[in-house]
DNA sequence: GGTAATACTTAGAGAGTCAATGTATCGCTG
DNA sequence: CAGCGATACATTGACTCTCTAAGTATTACC
């Protein structure tokens, strides 16, 4: 089968997450279901890298997390982007977009020399 | 301007180096010379990612290397693309475009949920 | 001799992947 | 209703891979 997003993630992860948080808090499930949702698998998010990412990020003050109710009253760790966390956000996107774009010209189908 | 790229280009090096000899064969320094100056220094190659790169390359067989002479008569071992690197890169190719417009569409600065 | 071009190496850490584990709750089926 | 599997949600550990940083080595040219 067509493999995916292998490795690609990286370095790109906590911008994904901290957008999602951007539109509200959520619980880390949610936040994976979504992204995969929104993206039609294009960005597959495993929680073994998922949560570690939440982890840091939180040490690293860009989010903050409590304890409290999925919507369908479950127990669940909810997370909600900080201050410090829209700022990294908005580098981050920038970082990216210039990146990419980058990348895109590079590798654009009739790039000459 | 946006700073250093940290491990952005992790799953996105071995593609821009094909891209880079798909215009011809190249020895090692030069595509990293070529690659910041046609990016205009977005993307940085450090030699220390690169030459372990293009060892793995070559044991896939995506490139061959041979010893020769620089342009400017200097012993530098020269890289070309195989077919298999052909096949590769546009593989690849696909796959960055694919998730690249998906991160763009997550982050995009008003998207909505 | 010093500086630039070119290649290579090693040490290290960061971040993902895979896969297992742990609870709770829901919903079925017998 | 008792039992059981499936789903929601979180955690963790062992592993791997690639990148970064920072060095060494060689040759050519001024």
């Amino acid at each position: 089968m067509p493999t995916l997003s292998k490795d690609r993630l990286h370095g790109t992860l906590d911008a994904l997450v901290l957008k999602t948080l951007s539109w509200g808090p959520r619980h880390g499930y949610a936040i994976a279901r979504w992204l995969e949702e929104k993206t039609g698998d294009a960005i597959q998010v495993e929680e073994g890298s998922l949560y570690p990412a939440l982890y840091r990020m939180e040490k690293r003050g860009w989010i903050e997390a409590a304890w409290g109710m999925s919507e369908i009253g479950r127990k669940a760790k909810i997370y909600r982007l900080t201050g410090a966390g829209r700022k990294q956000l908005r580098l981050e996107t920038a970082e990216w977009t210039h990146f990419a774009s980058a990348v895109s010209r590079v590798l654009k189908p009739d790039a000459s020399p």
